[in-house]
DNA sequence: AAAAAAAACAACTGGATAGTTGGTTTTTGT
DNA sequence: ACAAAAACCAACTATCCAGTTGTTTTTTTT
């Protein structure tokens, strides 16, 4: 594949990981997509072969993406190891916030294309031991409570994802609100306590 | 309305309730509605109008059928302070999965329709009031940390949540499978743990 | 300069689908 | 029994959209 062809692909998906992220799978039109990319229709095809080849692209493409951010929040929790718990929801939020088609992308899948989510292989395992280490490490030196990793990372995924996914509704049915920056942070000391020993 | 119109009404809405939360709105057509609520097509024009306004009735049905849970729940944290966090989680987790189009729903509308959630209202801010009630006195008598209701409840919806919302891209991502029953019974009883004084 | 790869243009196929319309039948209240 | 409400049937419009095809133009390689 020739430099120029590299591009175009690269153009299509960028677009695609955009527009998808807004509209998912069923609210987004090739046609869209090309325009939106610049590109004309049948390079899609060529390069993708179908529309949901074009959505599994996408959504890896956003998961790698999101990777080299991992590294640098390792090292700082690496030398901050009572903080491990608000380091690592703070990053988990900047992230999402610098890749607001991340947790958007994913929703979809999760929804849309429960099927195809399994070829997505464990790309982040890598940086969950990363963090384990660091976890176990943080435990070992009285920082943290006596709870089992898996559930430890799994709660601070679930606080990060829900503060990013729900807003709106919770917005609408809680009495405070959950997109305001002082909240968040307050919860991610809140809960940096409660982990601590 | 006559009695058999209030019974067609509401078997359009148990058949949109239940293809809505499967398809989204864009996924599910109104025809296929019909035919699954063994219903004429334009008997869902004549009670609802159009498919968003279908939707919106949906949606708020499940709201208000995720109600009666609340009132049970209630009593049982009443009785037992010490396990809050454990009542209230197993309680949530038991709400989504007796009524799996709640969530759902509620993923779909968060991501398709974010501008019509705000007619969703404060359904459940009543049932709030009543868990906090019962947080701050678990609270004075020393069962449970020092931390401030909001982000003790927000941590614990999210939880709950996640485990329903992103089962499947977390078992393909992690090295743990969350949708293992012994899964979330420890994770309730970790979180109960270091919630606890 | 010639061959090959990449991309564009444009029109088309076929299927799905939201919402409408007009006429007919069944059920229900009185 | 009769009138009104409820429901059915069925065809129709208009539109949108995934994917295809054939042709022509531009760019790159050699």
């Amino acid at each position: 594949m020739q430099k120029r062809a590299v591009e175009t692909r690269n153009k299509i998906l960028a677009a695609a990981v955009e527009l998808f992220a807004a509209g998912g799978m069923k609210g987004t039109g090739v046609d869209l997509i090309a325009a939106s990319a610049g590109v004309n229709k049948q390079r899609i095809y060529a390069y993708f072969g179908s529309k949901e080849k074009l959505f599994i692209a996408a959504l890896t493409s956003v998961f790698k993406a999101a990777e080299p951010f991992s590294l640098s929040m390792l090292e700082e929790a690496e030398k901050h190891p009572e903080k491990l718990t608000s380091i690592l929801l703070e990053n988990f939020l900047k992230l999402h916030e610098s890749n607001p088609c991340f947790w958007r992308l994913l929703a979809w899948a999760n929804l849309e294309n429960a099927g195809l989510l399994e070829n997505l292989s464990r790309v982040r395992s890598a940086e969950n031991d990363g963090i384990r280490k660091i976890f176990i490490r943080a435990q070992k030196e009285g920082f943290i409570k006596d709870v089992a990793f898996e559930h430890y990372l799994f709660s601070l995924l679930a606080v990060s994802w829900f503060l990013k996914s729900n807003a709106l509704t919770l917005r609408s049915t809680l009495d405070f609100d959950p997109c305001a920056e002082e909240f968040s942070s307050g919860l991610f000391a809140a809960l940096n306590g409660v982990f601590s020993r």
